[in-house]
RNA sequence: AAAGCAAGCCGUUCUAUCGCUGUUCAUUCUAAAUGGAGAGAGGAAAGUCCGGGCAACAUAGAGCAUCCUGCUUUCUAACGGAAAGGAUCCGGUUUACGGAGACGGAAAGUGCCACAGAAAAAAAACUACCUUAUGCGUUAUGCGAAUAAGGAAAAGGUGAAAACGUGAGGUAAGAGCCCACGGCUUUGAAUGGCGACAUUUAGAGCGGUAAACCCCAGGAGUUGAAAGACCAAAUAGGCUAACGCAUGUAGGGCUGCUCGUCCGAAGUUAGUGGGUAGGUCGUUAGAUCUCUGCAGUAAUGCAGAGACUGGAUAAAUGAUAGAAAUUCCGAUUUAAUCGGGAUACAGAACCCGGCUUACAGGCUUGUUUUUAUA
């Protein structure tokens, strides 16, 4: 159901530069989000990575509290909001995730603003087809 | 009993739902998927400060430079770590005992010693002191002050430190100049100790600073798992063979042109070396942990028995909800109840041994003080 497997998430190096050089990107505090239409070589809706700066959190224990806060949040909410739309246009998506905020949010705010992100990438998906 | 100090140990728990990373078993035709079972962060995983394993590269031998270490003995794979001891300094009831640390050399040489002070090191004379000379005052072979030359570190005050301290002698006044006692450094000898060193004795001597250069002794090849080993798609290009083309063709170079001469395809098929993305190994069973016995003052060693799958790689070990535990605050206040908080420091990244630093709260032992009781 709401699982998160490997395949979902953006290993590749060369996917990732590709993404950051060529995808376009917004912002809705504290997350900035840069995604790019793409085809994957696998049957996948999209894949994601998900990045903390180590210049806004020193400590390791912080960043991994809010990349795991983050995730379940994405693993939550993607089927429903993000894959069923996106195997309706049948099209494929790479996703980055960064937290810019400066202090640690908590799991409720992350969903609320994650839920939101959702809404309004699938609005822009839309108008860069047409 | 409370508080302080020191050492050691522990460092939240349970349930439900939804996930993540390995392992193993079963099912389906391999691939993969599904299901079951079981495992999944620390005392510091941190800082990356020492040491070692492991790996690659380098390497005749010796020396210089550079860097590191620095009381002794022992332990250890090794160490800048540990244990036991020695000397020094500090505290103390000056016995006992407790604490501290870059603890080789200042008698190889060079340098430095702020401010203050006369002077900070082969000495030096500001005040005061002593002697001599000069002229002056006074009744005066004396006394007094002045000037000049010399003596003198004894007195003054300065300083972190003032030429070893105290006393007696000595002298014009003085000085380890001489003597007695004492302190420290160093050399030789004797005794004790594995040794650092201690005690006794004889001689020589007497500012500090080596976290200044330096000297002495010992040590160090360089780079780190992004080390290194292996497999290897697609695309492009390389090589080989066959077909194809050719009595060496199309085409190109030399030339102003011709002749001549030199080079010589494209394409198709098959094979192949290197190598990129990516993947596998390295990579988790080890100088391992626990218990017992023996040896040793101890660190530690030896013997026996038992135990043990964290292994990620844009980086797993989680999220949410509820309850419990500990503790703090407030209210009602005998106990207890209710409400509201808090639960630290911190996340494995090849692996070990240390060191250092961070840390809510709790436990144990020792010790000191205070109070209460006997």
């Amino acid at each position: 159901m709401n699982t998160f497997k490997k395949e979902e998430r953006l290993c590749s190096k060369k996917l990732i530069e590709e993404l950051f050089h060529n995808g376009s990107s917004f912002l809705l505090y504290p997350l900035r989000i840069v995604w790019l239409k793409n085809s994957l070589p696998i049957k996948i809706p999209a894949q994601v990575v998900i990045n903390v700066s180590k210049r806004r959190f020193k400590r390791a224990v912080d960043r991994n509290l809010i990349k795991r806060r983050i995730r379940e949040s994405y693993r939550l909410n993607k089927s429903e909001n993000l894959y069923h739309f996106l195997n309706e246009n049948s099209t494929q998506l790479l996703l980055g995730i960064h937290y810019i905020g400066k202090e640690i949010a908590t799991f409720n705010v992350i969903d609320k603003k994650l839920k939101l992100v959702l809404v309004k990438l699938r609005q822009n998906c839309l108008t860069d087809h047409s």
